[in-house]
DNA sequence: CCGATAGTTTGCGATAGCGCAAAACGGGAC
DNA sequence: GTCCCGTTTTGCGCTATCGCAAACTATCGG
C-alpha cells in the first residue's frame, strides 16, 4: 500500500500531541482513495464502515429529511475529518458526503477506532474538541436562523466560506470550490431564487462578483460591507 | 464535604465503563450545589471554571445574540451534563444556564478534567458520545427549521420535551417543568404570539391542555396527532 | 460549431408568520 | 378579598419570502 507522508498531516489538530512514531502507526491503519468530482463518498443511512480525513479537494455534507428536502450541513476543507459516525456511537451515517471537486481522502475502518483511541488517548480528546466546536457552530447557526433575516444569513455564510476556503485574488477573495445558489440556499434555510436575487443585488452594488458556481467577495468593500450587514457577529 | 451517593449516578452514560472505585474517585473531585428556581448557574461569556452534572431539577441553556435576541439551546434533564466548555477547549461559556426549577447539580472544577480524562479515558469517550449526539440533534433542528413550518416545529419540540421530561398522567403526558410560550418560541424560531395561537388551536381540538407555564399532551389523540402532523404535511 | 443540460435570473401573485397593541387572565403577596 | 404583575390571548395590517413559471446563459459533449 502506498505510504502516506506523515509530514503532510502531522500538524493537523486531529494529531496534536501524537508522536511521529505513533502517527506512523495510526497512518498504517488507513488507506487513501480518490473520489472524482460529484461522486458520493458515503450516503445517509448507509452502514458506517469508515471514517475519513480529507487530504485534498472539498466535500459537501448534506442531510436529507424524510420528505426529501435537503440542507448542507457543512463543507469539509482539507485537513478536516468527516464521517465520524462511530465517535458518537451511530451505526449509520447521518448525512451524505459528496466530493464537490476531485478529492483525496484517508480512510480508516471504523473497527480501528477503539484500538487507536486506547493506544492514543489524545485522538479522543482531539476529536472531542472538534466535535464540540462543530456543536457550537451549529448553535450559532440555529441562533442566526432564528433571529436574522435571509440577507444577513447569506452574508454570514459567505464570509465563513471565504474564511475557511477563500483563495486570495488581487481584486478579492474567491470561494475556492464550485458552489451553486442552491447550495447556499441549503446552507442558510432559504430558496435558490432568494439567494439569486440577493447576489444580484450585491453584484450591482459591486460587493461581489459571481458566476456559475463561482463567487468572489470583492476586496475594497465586499468583505467589509457584508460583515457590517450583520452588525452583530463577533469573531468567527 | 457531603459525599455523593455513587449508586445514584453509577448508571449514567457519562460513567459507563467506569469501575465503582474510579467513580468514587471522580466524585471526590466534585462538590454539589443547589440553585433555586430562576437563578443563573453560569452566564454566557463568563470564564468557564466548572462543568456540571444535573442531579435534580431542570436547567435551561440559552444563547443570546449580540443584538440581544435569545434562543433556547436545550433543556437539561437530570442525569445530563452541561457547561462542557472545557471539553471543546473554550475558555468562556457559550450560553447561559438557568435553573427553571429548584435544582441540584454536581460541579467539577475545570482543572480536574485533564487529570480525570487521563486516569479514566472512558470519560472522554463517553463525553464524545454525548457531544456527538447533541451535534446530530442540532443538525436535525437545523433541518427542521429549514424545511418545516412553524406548527410542525412546535409539534416536534413538544413531543421531544414530552419524551425527555414527560410525566405520565391518567389523561396525558405533562411536561414536567415550567415552560412558557416564549420559551417554546425560542426553541422553534418563532414568536410567543404564534406559539400561543398554535396552542390555542390545538387546545380547541382537544389535543393539548395548557395553562400558565404548563403543557399536557392529551393522551388519546394529542400525542398521535401531533406526531402525524410531523410526518409529512400533505395538502391540508 | 451546435445542441443539450444544468445553473441562473427575474417577474409576479400568494401567504405564513411577524409586529404592534390592547385586552383578558391567573396566581401570588399581603 | 383585592391588588399587582407576569403570562397569555387575540385582532389586524404588513412584508419578507416563498412558489411557480418562463426566459436566459454558460458550459460541455460531440
Amino acid at each position: 500500500m502506498a505510504k502516506v507522508d506523515t509530514s503532510l498531516v502531522a500538524h493537523l489538530p486531529l494529531f496534536a500531541g501524537v508522536t511521529p512514531e505513533a502517527l506512523d502507526e495510526i497512518l498504517r491503519e488507513a488507506r487513501s482513495a480518490r473520489y472524482p468530482k460529484n461522486s458520493a463518498i458515503f450516503e445517509q443511512g448507509a452502514g458506517a464502515q469508515s471514517f475519513f480525513l480529507l487530504l485534498h479537494g472539498h466535500v459537501r455534507a448534506a442531510k436529507t429529511s424524510p420528505t426529501g428536502e435537503q440542507i448542507v450541513v457543512r463543507y469539509v476543507a482539507p485537513g478536516e475529518t468527516f464521517g465520524l459516525a462511530m465517535a458518537i456511537g451511530a451505526t449509520r451515517y447521518p448525512a451524505t458526503a459528496i466530493a464537490v471537486e476531485d478529492s483525496v481522502v484517508l480512510i480508516w475502518p471504523i473497527s480501528a477506532w477503539p484500538r487507536l483511541v486506547e493506544r492514543f488517548p489524545s485522538l479522543a480528546a482531539n476529536t472531542l474538541q472538534t466535535v464540540g466546536t462543530r456543536l457550537q457552530e451549529s448553535h450559532t447557526r440555529i441562533l442566526e436562523m432564528s433571529t436574522q433575516q435571509v440577507e444577513q444569513r447569506v452574508a454570514h455564510a459567505l464570509l465563513r466560506l471565504a474564511k475557511q476556503s477563500g483563495k486570495k485574488l488581487d481584486h478579492g477573495i474567491e470561494i475556492d470550490f464550485p458552489i451553486s445558489r442552491q447550495d447556499i440556499a441549503q446552507m442558510t434555510g432559504t430558496t435558490l431564487h432568494t439567494v439569486s436575487r440577493i447576489l444580484s443585488g450585491w453584484e450591482s452594488q459591486g460587493l461581489v462578483e459571481s458566476g456559475r458556481q463561482r463567487i468572489i467577495l470583492r476586496d475594497p468593500h465586499g468583505i467589509v460591507v457584508l460583515a457590517e450587514r450583520n452588525a452583530d457577529s463577533g469573531p468567527a
